[in-house]
DNA sequence: TCTGGGGTCCTAGGACCC
DNA sequence: TCTGGGGTCCTAGGACCC
């Protein structure tokens, strides 16, 4: 037995993160790039980082970023449009690689996923080696690169492959866990964000160690009592979760940033329409009904509230979906007050089973919204809209979208 | 500098029931 | 006449993650 297997025995939870996914993805298309600073982002006044490469990384450039502030740090920066499709072919592939490598495959985002290789060993090797295999495979697969962590548990793990970054691998051993935790600052912990950490700062608790040596009171006091428990757990080194390969959504929802805000209520209903037509298309698409149904509003000064209201009977029925979020919109009464962001989503899932509301056809709902707009138009004066304007109506022609018949077919 | 879109989880208060 | 405690559901908001 070779000291490498000895050492990592124990790190047998692996994280695989995707180098820059949305970028790289983008450079396959575009090899004359390769080695130039360039961001991917919505076309748009007000849109942000998606992805970067590591190029445009070293000019300070960081993902959710204002492309405008980018584009001030790194005035060179070639944006790129996203495509969405692309990427979750690439993602599909990779998730691929994985499963054939261990079933225990758990998809943390389009670009990451915990694997449990412990019942690989015999077959494969030690978790290095079969870590060594995935980035190899995915490398000669699909030209990208990507990232992978190994540890007993799956933050550890998730450390590990961030500090790989980029294209590299990170194995630590149950043994090691603490000595690598206690010295990183509490923003490394998983749920630490700006917030809790100013809030943790105030009691003097700057890095892990502080937190693990910290009474559990104490900090459920400062942070709440789950998110004290989980500080104290994961600074301790301790997390219980296992991979878990399927997870069911809780929530399916759609909304929309406007290039301008808007004031006219008309023009907000029909946005309405059109995002609950696309939620009842994805909550049908994966056999999914939802009780409750919300409507999210962001105001010029980016103030956001929210309003749900849960149904007598479940639904996946855009039209259903759509006079609840009206109705939610109505009782707000908000007269011409201009909206910035306008989303609905629908919670309290479950399946459609055999219930007829599992059956649906796509034109047929499409022929009822175009009814439900008539209506409005009636209501609010003829020309104000009308179904060929749906398809225009959001400014920004977002790919499988753009063609309406398909929209209810998602 | 002027802040996307997809989500998950937690908290807290009130209603309601036992 | 005043007052308990636990459990569940609903709603709103906020923190966080990618």
């Amino acid at each position: 037995m070779t000291t490498d297997a000895v050492d990592d025995a124990t790190a047998t939870i692996l994280h695989v993160d995707m180098d820059a996914f949305f970028a790289a993805v983008e450079l396959l298309d575009h090899p004359e790039l390769r080695g130039l600073p360039a961001i991917v982002g919505h076309p748009g006044p007000r849109s942000v980082v998606t992805s970067a490469t590591y190029e445009a990384r070293r000019f300070g450039v960081r993902s959710a970023m204002p492309v405008s502030q980018a584009l001030r740090l790194c005035p060179s920066a070639i944006i790129l449009p996203p495509h969405m499709e692309k990427y979750r072919e690439y993602s599909e592939r990779v998730m691929t690689i994985f499963s054939e490598v261990t079933p225990l495959v758990e998809p943390l985002s389009i670009d990451e996923a915990f694997l449990d290789v412990s019942g690989a060993r015999r077959l494969l090797g030690s978790p290095r080696r079969i870590a060594e295999l995935i980035r190899t495979r995915v490398r000669d697969e699909t030209g990208l690169t990507c990232s992978v962590g190994a540890a007993s548990t799956k933050f550890v793990a998730k450390l590990a492959s961030g500090r790989a970054k980029p294209d590299g691998l990170l194995v630590i051993p149950a043994s090691e866990t603490l000595a690598y935790l206690r010295p990183l600052p509490v923003g490394a912990l998983w749920g630490v964000g700006e917030s809790t950490r100013q809030s943790l700062q105030r009691l003097g608790l700057r890095t892990v160690a502080d937190l693990a040596d910290t009474p559990l009171a104490v900090l459920q006091r400062a942070v709440g009592e789950a998110s004290g428990r989980k500080l104290h757990d994961l600074a301790n080194g301790v997390d219980p979760r296992s991979v878990v390969v399927t997870t069911r959504e809780k929530s399916v929802g759609h909304e929309m940033t406007f290039e301008q805000d808007v004031s006219d209520p008309v023009r907000l209903r029909r946005e309405l329409l059109r995002l609950s037509t696309q939620v009842g298309a994805r909550l049908r698409k994966h056999e999914l009904v939802g009780r409750t149904v919300a409507l999210k509003l962001r105001f010029s000064d980016f103030r956001t509230v929210t309003r749900s209201r849960t149904l007598a009977e479940p639904t996946n029925v855009g039209r259903r979906i759509f006079e609840e979020a009206t109705s939610i919109y109505d009782a707000l009464d908000l007269g011409r007050t201009p909206i910035r962001l306008i989303g609905v989503r629908v919670e309290q899932l479950d399946d459609a089973g055999g219930s007829r509301l599992g059956l649906w056809d796509p034109d047929e709902e499409w022929r009822e919204a175009e009814r439900t707009l008539d209506q409005v138009s009636a209501k609010f004066g003829r020309g104000a809209i009308g179904p060929a304007s749906l398809v225009r109506s959001s400014g920004r022609v977002v790919g499988e979208t753009a063609n309406p018949r398909a929209m209810p077919d998602d």
